[in-house]
DNA sequence: TTTTGTGCAAACTTTTTGCAGATTG
DNA sequence: CAATCTGCAAAAAGTTTGCACAAAA
């Protein structure tokens, strides 16, 4: 989309640091849980470090420029990240997913999407009351929420084979 | 699905008054939008109302006993209750939509659902942080979670058309 | 009687699965 | 070389739409 920025500077298209830690530091989650580091893994992970909000599938897919992987590979990877914690996963009001890198030194924040032009902006977390007020004055309108937390239950933890995943997918709430 | 209660006491299979004035506003509510009383209409909102935790409109449709009204019609009845905020919609972890009837009188919750078999439990809400704390002691394991507002954003009240909907939707966090 | 809702069939979108060939470590 | 990924094709889920008939006000 955005051309490579239109300086001439030395760094210019040299990506900042942090960008490159991050995506080392995934590359090692992967290493750990025995994945290999592929091609299209690596665009997809610097695709969503490039980003700042959560994306849709299809649109990555599109980001990547189509033709770099297919879109099934897209969804495959995704899912793995998301199991080892690399990526969140949220969702749209009509329920399709989006995602966003979970960077690690980043502490976690929220997201308001417009149920009309989809358009996600990042919001600091309060509390849902003063969520909802804070969005209110910023001027948004018909305003919902979700909040789902997902796990395990004792039960099935005994049940099921559980296969179990690399170091705690809940850290995040560490 | 469960069949009359057993006992002939006089008041056996007669629904606690709680649940007909539940469903009685929702039928006022119905009106004031100048939506008609239908049968499927008031099953949906019956099953709901019987119902604690959130269902999915397959299994909604199930419990409606199938031959009372047509899946399309769940559908559709659902994403009209949704806008009236009669219901409320939450998200399993693969995305498919939960319903559950929102009672006016109860000041709202949460819940925890099994990335496994799915059940969800009712969960009372703090924070974040607290919540996840809290699961992890109840015994869930890989906890994760989302949270996600929506709304219409300034930019898209001024271009789009925006069905104006009835009194506030967004009264939940009032 | 007019307006609104429902059922049925079919389309669509999003996501998942199977398998042979390509790639990584 | 062995284990793991990817692409392609096809299927499965979940959800939406169009239209004629049915039901509610």
């Amino acid at each position: 989309m955005i051309a490579a920025t239109q300086s001439n500077h030395p760094l210019a298209g040299i990506p900042p640091k942090s960008e490159v830690s991050n995506l080392e530091a995934a590359c090692v989650r992967l290493r750990q849980a025995q994945m290999r580091v592929t091609k299209p893994r690596i665009s997809i992970l610097e695709a969503l470090i490039r980003r700042e909000t959560p994306i849709s599938i299809e649109q990555l897919h599109h980001d990547l420029n189509e033709s770099s992987c297919d879109l099934v590979t897209v969804y495959r990877c995704l899912a793995a990240f998301e199991e080892l914690g690399l990526v969140r996963r949220s969702f749209q009001h009509n329920g399709t997913g989006l995602y966003e890198f979970a960077h690690a030194s980043r502490s976690r924040h929220y997201h308001v999407l417009c149920k009309v032009c989809g358009k996600s902006e990042p919001v600091e977390y309060f509390s849902v009351e003063g969520m909802e007020r804070m969005l209110t004055e910023r001027g948004f309108t018909q305003l919902s929420h979700i909040v789902e937390f997902f796990g395990i239950c004792p039960t099935c933890q005994l049940t099921a084979p559980a296969r179990q995943n690399s170091p705690t997918i809940s850290s995040e709430s560490a």
